[in-house]
DNA sequence: TTGTTGACCGAGT
DNA sequence: AACTCGGCCAACA
């Protein structure tokens, strides 16, 4: 008898929870996270800081890591690789399928990186919810 | 159940 | 300048 999780848990991480009828409001950032990551441009990368204060967890951009966690199983796929650490770092090219993919991921995009860091970082780095003409501060 | 860790960020020392 | 600590939420032991 399993006496662990008592909780509904089927599989750990969400993105895949029951569509019993439609997403009224799955509440979870982890979907949010997503979107946002998955609006990123070819050719852009962007932070985990700048998608949890876009998802509205600026203070919880721990999580954001997480949510990562499960985007390799999540469909449509989610553009991990493009999105770094506010060092412009690829913190989380451990956590791929092999610690070079998300390299050449980028490196496929036109992102250059060196020593698991993407040069021209500031000009490569895309900021969530900017892309349109919103200019509000 | 509690406690620790985590693909982070920011401030303080 | 480098290192330490706090904070948020969730999953794991």
């Amino acid at each position: 008898m399993k006496k662990y999780p008592q909780k509904k848990e089927k599989n750990s991480l969400p993105g895949e929870e029951k569509n019993s009828s439609e997403a009224a409001k799955p509440a979870s950032f982890f979907e949010v996270v997503y979107k946002l990551v998955r609006k990123v441009p070819k050719g852009r990368v962007t932070t985990y800081g700048a998608i949890a204060e876009a998802a509205g967890i600026r203070l919880s951009a721990r999580m954001v890591g997480w949510a990562m966690n499960g985007a390799g199983r999540v469909r449509p796929a989610v553009p991990a690789h493009r999105v770094v650490n506010r060092n412009g770092m690829l913190s989380g090219k451990q956590h791929f399928a092999t610690p070079t993919l998300m390299e050449e991921l980028l490196a496929q995009e036109g992102i250059i990186v060196k020593n698991d860091k993407i040069e021209n970082f500031k000009a490569v780095y895309w900021e969530p919810g900017s892309p349109k003409t919103k200019s509000k501060k």
